[in-house]
DNA sequence: CGTATAGTTGAGCAGGCTCAACCTAGGTGG
DNA sequence: CCACCTAGGTTGAGCCTGCTCAACTATACG
């Protein structure tokens, strides 16, 4: 059974998560060319191209026409989503590896913005429609990648719709910290490039009442805070207890 | 853009809400068959077996492993997820001609009841992969519905984390009307299987608080109730304005 | 060292939850 | 045929979590 805190640990994953080395990019983890043989890397590598984006700065805005699909190589990105009235959500978070802004339909429905400085792969969509038509494998695992992060989305709609305040922010940390192990990071201390602004409109909540929950935690001693992008996980289990939906409000 | 009623609007089509016939199942509309040509559908329908499901029956559980998949053909479903200390959320519902319990995991992840009397459709999903095989096109329309349904969900997200109480119930009645219409539905009156319960677990509100904003809409001359299931939208642009964010604490 | 951005903390408020009483409709059995 | 029973729905009163508004602090960067 999949727990609500894997919710937001698979919102963490993105598309695509296992590692794999794509040609042209050089980075060390690749989700989107994961399946593929020498052959077919060839083959994306000579159309794909390579992007440096500052933090901050958009990769794509929510609108634009789906010309590209993108590999985030390096840094952190989030996907934000606008209403007419000027009310914004963060629905997800990406890391090395991940795709951004696959889509069927002709625009963006997201827009993704650096959290941090960082690279992409571009490639033309165009160009991956064939790619598709050449190894069909791939398209089977864009299909098995989207219905993961369809769960994924379940959980974290369970998670804002059920969940207490520091319920959701607990279990974002952990599967923050899970995120990163999983691409390789090691050490106790973790990255946590998102403002308490990007965490609050993710979960649903204010900053404050993200600032809030963070402190929680920190006076009962299960996180340590390090400078202003560092968070250490001291209790663990505690945390894991709380973002899984375990007691509190037990039935 | 796509709009947050829009969510909801594709939380109710599930997977698949175009138009066919189904050979055996003989249901006027099945969206897993659509994309197929005569010899698929004998192909598929020589494997298919159709089961009559009573109101409040499980079609399948959350744990359950994940051996078919089932077409909606008659009635009302509603899909939900269990924490593991009981809290519960409905993820969405579903409506005739969708699909239900696709998933690439060994279990599914969430359960399925019927609302109301219905039908469904159950296919080996073993049988599934090896039509994907003989006609790729159908996997490809998975990956669009599966792709449609994901923008979905985060539009559903956004409405969880960013929309006040009125304005989930006001998207979720419209929604619910258009689901009926894009389904052939004529006339005024709308079926409204879900109780008050079940709408709240969809919109992570309580029953009180649904039966609140309904009272209100039917104060207000939005609505009218006819029986305990019938609905009618008298003011549908009031509740439309409402339920995709356009006004009320506007920024 | 000064400025801007991010974070913390407090006080008061309010939207939605809880608990509880009551109403209504549909089904059932005497 | 009618009284009862039950599931669903409505409405009210009070409370509590998380929001709002505001002041203040800390960190990063030029």
């Amino acid at each position: 059974m999949m727990h609500p805190l894997d919710a937001t640990r698979a919102l963490m994953d993105g598309l695509g998560s296992e590692a794999n080395v794509c040609m042209k990019c050089g980075a060390r983890s690749v989700g989107l060319c994961a399946p593929l043989d020498v052959a077919a890397l060839d083959d994306m590598a000579g159309e794909s191209e390579r992007l440096a984006v500052e933090p901050r700065e958009s990769v794509f805005h929510q609108g634009d026409p789906a010309r590209f699909v993108y590999t985030l190589t390096e840094g952190m990105a989030r996907l934000t989503r606008v209403l007419p009235d000027g009310r914004q959500a963060v629905i997800g978070f990406r890391f090395p590896g991940d795709i951004l802004g696959f889509t069927p339909s002709e625009e963006h429905a997201f827009g993704a913005e650096m959290l941090t400085r960082g690279n992409v792969c571009r490639l033309d969509r165009r160009r991956l429609e064939q790619l598709f038509r050449r190894y069909p494998v791939m398209e089977r695992r864009f299909l098995d990648l989207c219905m993961k992060e369809l769960a994924a989305s379940q959980d974290h709609i369970l998670a804002l719709g059920r969940f207490s305040a520091e319920e959701r922010v607990a279990a974002f940390l952990v599967s923050l910290a899970e995120a990163q192990e999983r691409r390789g990071h090691v050490g106790p201390v973790f990255d946590l490039p998102a403002t308490r602004a990007d965490m609050g409109e993710f979960l649903g909540l204010t900053l404050e009442t993200v600032s809030r929950a963070v402190s929680a935690f920190r006076k009962r001693g299960w996180i340590r805070l390090h400078g202003h992008s560092g968070i250490e996980l001291i209790d663990r289990p505690a945390l894991i207890g709380l973002g899984t939906g375990e007691g509190a409000h037990a039935a």
